[in-house]
DNA sequence: CCGCGCTTCCTAGAGCCTCTAGGTATTTGC
DNA sequence: GCAAATACCTAGAGGCTCTAGGAAGCGCGG
């Protein structure tokens, strides 16, 4: 009997890419299991459960995004800079829709100050932000109402919540330079 | 043997109450039969299955969300009306988490049409974004980032994103703010 | 090259879920 | 008060997570 050859590492790649075809919420191990053509018990020796599961998934997801953010705000400032980084996350978003699903999972505070992935994420933000001049505490609100637009974006285009009008893609171009504008004056 | 005396409605309410509790994508039909001391084969009685009391319910829901936004905004304008429609729209998210996010659910188009609380809602924004004075596709673009803005704030607030650095309720206020002057200076 | 132990994978099964088929009992409407 | 409508039931198939314990493949020292 030839085996299957698993790893936590091999499975939770996998499950990555089960999340981003069926939904970051519908992965189950027994379909994981058929995937590798295993039965679903055998993957409990790699994996803890299917919340930890989602977790590495969160992990490894939050990593891949934090690589594409910080290669598109590169060498890059300001107005530039935002655009940039806004594409590069509603690309990811449309691209890798169970990995990003799995980036905004609930996780536990005390891990979450361990993902490298998560860390690096606000990190691009801020220095973004600083761009434009902001100070504590608008430094925080400001990352909020960016992280909360693009976030809002993606998972309401994501849904089909836009209808067929207007192209999104366009919508979300203007409305990233009018978050430039609200950035650029932002209300002291 | 006293009956529970169901009905489409009443288990439908009833519905939106559980998923209140424990997550609109949570509800269980077996936790609902529960709740009325009822087997849950007899809901099947009443609901074609679990996705029609999961449409049901965001029928409910965008109705109720409706009423809010509309008293909110009657007799108000501009600035005001803004800041009193972002603040009823949060309030009702965090209050009514499970039916929040049943307005949110993907529906089928041609069903949507039907759905008097979901045309209500996407009317009450589109007439507070005209006092801006803005035109198609303006208003497209305008309504879209309000909403992407508002929605992502609310998730990643009910799911504990923002971690405990700052308030929530001033970051909102602030960012209401942004967008009012964003909406005053629309990139033309 | 042979057995020893580790790891991989298995079967069996409990518990919870959705949903169907078909039966019994209560209520309503005439 | 009787018949039709309907509220609710039991039984059961099938999918899911997860535990417990057993059997095969693999890598190592002798």
């Amino acid at each position: 009997m030839a085996r299957a050859g698993l790893t936590a590492e091999r499975v939770t790649r996998a499950a990555a890419d089960l999340a981003d075809e069926v939904g970051f919420e519908n992965i189950t191990l027994t379909a994981l299991a058929r995937g590798f053509g295993v039965k679903d018990a055998s993957l409990y020796s790699h994996v803890k459960n299917l919340r930890e599961l989602r977790l590495g998934i969160a992990m490894l997801a939050a990593d891949e995004l934090a690589d594409r953010l910080g290669a598109a705000v590169a060498g890059r400032a300001g107005k530039d800079a935002l655009v940039a980084f806004a594409r590069a996350y509603r690309e990811f978003a449309l691209e890798r829709p169970g990995r990003y699903a799995a980036t905004q999972a609930r996780i536990d505070p005390a891990l979450l100050a361990t993902s490298e992935g998560h860390r690096r994420n606000v990190e691009n933000t801020y220095a973004m932000l600083r761009a434009y001049g902001l100070e504590e505490p608008d430094l925080t609100d400001a990352g909020r109402l960016l992280r909360s637009a693009f976030h809002g974006f993606v998972v309401i285009e994501g849904n089909g919540g836009f209808g067929h009008a207007r192209k999104p893609s366009e919508s979300f171009d203007r409305a990233v330079e009018a978050l430039h504008v609200a950035l650029e004056n932002w209300p002291g």
